[in-house]
DNA sequence: AAAAACATCACTGAATTCAGTGATACGTTT
DNA sequence: AAACGTATCACTGAATTCAGTGATGTTTTT
C-alpha cells in the first residue's frame, strides 16, 4: 500500500512502545516513523521538518514535558497542529478527558482498553473523526447526560494542569523534603512567597498538610 | 516447536498485555497462555489445576491485589511457587527491588527496558536464572558495591517488612493526614507514644519528615 | 480595555513536628 | 539469665508549618 498511515508514538515505557508497534506491525495501512520517551523530545521530533506524522498518540504521564505540556506547546506555537493527537492515559477522570479536549486533542484511549482500539483509532482519527476507547465514551456520555456519578471529582477534581508551574516546582521541591527556607534558596524566592505557594497548594488540592501534597504527586506521578 | 515456553501476563493495561503478546508472538519458543488485569485474577487462574505457566510476569500496581501481595499470598500458601515470577514495574527503588526478590521473584523488569529485554528475561527465567533488566542491574550492582551514597549503610535495608505492626499502623494514618494527637485517639494511645513511634518511622527509613514517611508508604503500595 | 490569573513579598499567632533523652514493662532469643 | 526488640509514656526547646490577611506588579484571557 502506497499511503501508510504514519504514526509516533511518545510514552515513557519503552515496553509499551515496542508492544504498540509489534499491534501496529500486522496492520499494512499504517507504520510508526518515530517514537519518544517524554514530551521534549515529542516537540523535538515535530520540529524538525524532515520528519513528519499523521498521527501521534501521546501518553500523559511523561517526564521532562508531560502530554498536557505539550499539546500546551503546540497550541501556543499558534500554528495548526502538527498532526491529530491520540491521548493515551491510565487516568479516565472527566475533568482530565474534557481538559485535553479542550487542548485539541482528537482522541483519548484508556490504557485499560484493548489493542484493537488504538488501530481503531488511529485509522479514524487520520481520517478527521474523533475516537474515544469504550469505557472512556462512556464517561463522555455519562457526565454529559449528567448520570455522573463517583468519577466527576478525583481528588475534588483538581488535575496537574490546574497547577501553575511555579506551584508544580515548588511541589517537586517539597516531595524532596525541602522545608520552605530550603526551596526558597533553591527558587532563589523569598521564604515567604514558598509559604504562599504551599498554601496555594493546599487549597488548590483540597489537602490538609504537605503529606497530602506528596501523596497527590506521587499518585499523579509528577515527582 | 514442542516445548514451547508458556507465558502468563498480568497488568491493569490491556493495552499492554496486548503489545506484549504481539512483541512475543514473533517468537517461536514461547506463547502466552493466558492473561489477568488484577492480583485476584492471577491467583485465581493458578489456582485452577489445568492452567499452568512457565513464566510469570506481573506488574505491581495492580488492582484488587497489587503483585506484593500475589507474591506473598504464593510465598504463604505453598511452599514452592507455581512458577518463576517476573515483576514488571515503572518504579525502580532499590528498597522496592530487594522486596520482591526477598518474596521470591526471578527477575525484574523495569517498564522503560525494551521489547528485546522480555524475551531475554523469558527465556533466562524459565531456564531458571534470574533476570534484571539493564538499569535495574546497574542500581542493583550499585547499591551492592555502595558506590551510591550512604544511603545503604547505617540502619538501610529497611523494609516495609522491617516496620513493626504498630509503625505500619501509625505510618497508615500518617498518610490519611492525621496529626499525632488524632492518631493517638483513633489507636487510644498516649500522644507522646505516637510521636515516638513517628521519630522512629523517620529513623528506619531514613527520611527527614513525614512527608518522607507519605512517599515511601506510597511506593511501597502500603497505604 | 477590563477582568482574571499568576507571581511576588510581608506579618502575626497558633498548631505541629522534630530532636534528644530517659523510663517502664513485656515478650523472645540466645 | 542476659540481651534484644517492641510498646508504652513523658519532658523540653527549637524549627516548621498552617491559617488568615493584605499588597503590588505582570501576564493572559475575555
Amino acid at each position: 500500500m502506497e499511503n501508510k498511515i504514519k504514526v509516533h508514538i511518545a510514552d515513557d515505557h519503552k515496553i509499551l512502545i515496542d508492544g504498540i508497534e509489534a499491534v501496529l506491525s500486522v496492520e499494512d495501512d499504517m507504520e510508526i516513523v518515530g517514537h519518544s520517551l517524554n514530551g521534549a523530545e515529542v516537540i523535538q521530533w515535530f520540529k524538525s521538518k524532515t520528519n513528519k506524522a499523521d498521527v501521534l498518540i501521546m501518553d500523559i504521564n511523561m517526564p521532562e514535558k508531560d502530554g498536557i505540556a505539550v499539546l500546551k506547546a503546540f497550541k501556543k506555537g499558534r500554528k495548526k497542529f502538527p498532526c491529530p493527537i491520540i491521548i493515551l492515559s491510565s487516568y479516565d477522570y472527566i475533568k482530565l478527558i474534557r481538559e485535553v479536549l479542550k487542548l485539541g486533542a482528537s482522541g483519548y484511549l484508556a490504557k485499560k482498553c484493548a489493542g484493537d482500539n488504538i488501530v481503531e483509532a488511529i485509522r479514524r482519527v487520520a481520517a478527521g473523526d474523533q475516537y474515544f476507547s469504550p469505557t472512556i465514551n462512556e464517561k463522555i456520555v455519562q457526565s454529559f447526560s449528567g448520570l455522573k456519578n463517583a468519577s466527576e471529582k478525583p481528588l475534588e477534581g483538581m488535575l496537574i494542569s490546574a497547577l501553575t508551574d511555579r506551584e508544580k516546582q515548588v511541589l517537586k521541591f517539597i516531595c524532596q523534603e525541602y522545608n520552605s527556607k530550603e526551596i526558597a534558596e533553591q527558587l532563589c524566592l523569598s521564604p515567604n512567597t514558598v509559604e504562599t505557594h504551599r498554601k496555594n497548594l493546599l487549597k488548590k488540592l483540597q489537602v490538609k498538610s504537605s503529606i497530602g501534597l506528596a501523596l497527590f504527586a506521587a499518585q499523579h506521578k509528577i515527582i
